[in-house]
DNA sequence: TCAGTTTATGACACCGATGTCATGACACCG
DNA sequence: CGGTGTCATGACATCGGTGTCATAAACTGA
């Protein structure tokens, strides 16, 4: 592979002269400028990083971390594909920016990561971004005081930068518009217990209830979510079927996510009712290829993974660039409710009614 | 960040000899090992690749251009997520290999390949592998003469080694499959015309419809999917009622991917018809999150990505380290009928029970 | 016209590893 | 006991760029 001197040479200037065309650091008379083009296109050469880095020690690659990619395959039951639309937002900003993002995958061993951490130092990022596949609390080994990282969709307990889904307000909006829309009796599907969002989506679940002034039924909350899919669609059916037969049956199944969404489709159509006309059904994610697909298309919440991806690479390169003292908060993004044809606005019942009236 | 210099300072002992314990590549003396090794842990020191691949001129590089991680936003129509399956073959054995996986993002764009092309020939890649959304024909740039590649679920014009899904012989088996079940009136919701798959899994469904002798009939072959999915609903369902008006109508029908398989569930239950004791469906690719999660889950065909991105990989480390000649020809790889509930094995009809009836 | 500035270019050292070669200390062997 | 090999180590050059400084030529302005 042709280098500098080889250039240099062809075009009968200094390798310095080379660098100034190259870099456009310096002034370069036209006809030496033109005369050093042709002799770089003629040896189809292409500067090295690794000996420009050397001298700068400025790499230009920011380290991405993620399971993202395997993910995919070992564990179907969480997020899985949407995250890697945090990745994008990501790739967005650092392309911007002038930088290279080198991408790591896990493998889906968390093993690796110190291994793969240390790959990319050997390689000296500036930076290092570390996606969980879903909202999650990890433990990351320590890097370098000099490399900068930000955590996309997780946190840790050492205060590392962070960005987070607003899973709290999520849950809270969805279930303020489903108020909206007349459904009293609304029914949740939980995720795992042991999942960060499912704390916090209940919670989001209730403030939107206290807020309409709406009592909470314990027996509206119930876990549709198992560590393995096998008997999944057992517990989802007994919970579907016990709210049913309720003496006041709820009108909205929300979901944990849409895969969940997905099943309680088939579930609830093999009972022979009729979404939406006879039972409404929202999900969580907005993972487009579920949610776009289904007949009808699925209400949901949005994950905003694109716009947490731009904010993550946004912060670091606020890091790295060092302006000013990073506020070490996390940042929390929420994302809209994708209001889409699996939900029907229902004829008030009489107290909404009684309201109306006297609006009018 | 300490050096190599800092180091052996600390030890003092000289840079080569820390050099020899990094590497063993020569023998130390025990006593100078520990010291070194306490000096590097003292100073967390990390080697640079830089500086290594300058004088060594290996990088350990390989480049890996996709549009996977971005094509799901934008084009949810084609198979986005399980291509990243390929991209986990791929990191398997280049893993292995003690290499480093570099992954580019395409961001959807064709136009931003050059210039990844070029950002991994700066960084010496040994090697390149470009993954394709789905089975394609492309046009790549060239490469230096110095840089082999390997091209994943596409191929291209000038014989650039390539790795592609035997989709032929997967619909062929499929439908072999279905026919063994008892299943004449096949239907065939095809993907678009434009797509090179479309033609292949045609005539892998005339294929095993030809072996069993069953003839084959235009109109129940017609096309499923829009390149945008406004509309798609609707000509999906004007095609599956059209079918199911023929005097005789089909026993089954096959779509052209599992997203489509997703949207004829809900067709067909809303029509009333129930799957599969009325009528079955089957479709394509294996996308665990949807053929998984349906209800009753799918039967499909497997796209064998993680193996083709295996394969792809295995041919990109032989062209490195030119072992002998590479065999030109594309590796076409097949994947395994995936057999679920959402087709039943027919009570076989006249013929088929006519021969039932001599076997016994 | 001449000092002072700007422009265009080159010489040279340096970044942090590793390859090559040299060297001193031992061990082994006849 | 001297010659020969092996072991452990260091000196030095080198990879391919870029930063620093020097310098010659061209251009300013009074």
């Amino acid at each position: 592979m042709a280098t500098i001197y080889d250039v240099a040479k062809a075009a009968n200037v200094s390798p310095k002269t080379v660098s100034r065309v190259l870099n456009g650091d310096a002034p370069v008379g036209d006809k030496t400028r033109d005369a050093v083009n042709a002799a770089m296109a003629e040896l189809g050469y292409v500067p090295s990083n690794a000996a420009r880095m050397m001298r700068s020690n400025r790499s230009g690659l920011i380290g991405l971390i993620t399971g993202a990619i395997s993910a995919t395959t070992e564990n179907v039951q969480v997020a899985g594909l949407p995250e890697l639309m945090l990745v994008q937002g990501i790739q967005q900003i650092i392309g911007l920016s002038g930088k290279t993002l080198m991408i790591a995958d896990t493998g889906g061993r968390l093993d690796r990561v110190p291994g793969l951490i240390d790959t990319f130092v050997r390689h000296r990022v500036e930076g290092l971004i570390y996606v969980a596949e879903y909202h999650q609390k990890v433990q990351l080994p320590r890097l370098p005081d000099d490399v900068p990282m930000v955590l996309a969709n997780c946190f840790d307990d050492v205060g590392t930068p962070a960005v987070l889904p607003d899973d709290r307000r999520g849950q809270h909006d969805l279930v303020k518009r489903l108020i909206a829309g007349g459904h009293e009796r609304i029914a949740y599907l939980t995720l795992r217990e042991d999942i960060v969002a499912t704390g916090l989506r209940k919670a989001g679940y209730r403030d939107a209830l206290n807020e309409a002034r709406l009592p909470y039924d314990p027996a509206l909350v119930q876990c549709g979510e198992l560590a393995s899919p096998e008997g999944e669609t057992q517990v989802l059916w007994d919970a579907i079927d016990r709210m049913l037969r309720l003496p006041v049956p709820p009108t909205v199944f929300c979901c944990g996510n849409d895969r969940l969404a997905l099943k309680v489709y088939g579930i609830l159509r093999s009972r022979g009712m009729l979404v939406p006309s006879e039972i409404s059904v929202a999900g969580y994610d907005n993972y487009r290829v579920i949610a776009e697909t289904l007949y009808p298309p699925l209400t949901t919440v949005e994950l905003p993974y694109t716009a947490m991806g731009v904010r993550a690479a946004q912060r670091l390169i606020g890091l790295i660039s060092g302006e000013g003292r990073e506020d070490p908060a996390p940042s929390i993004v929420a994302g809209p409710v994708q209001w889409r044809g699996s939900v029907t606005d229902r004829r008030p019942t009489n107290v909404s009614q009684l309201k109306i009236v006297r609006e009018e």
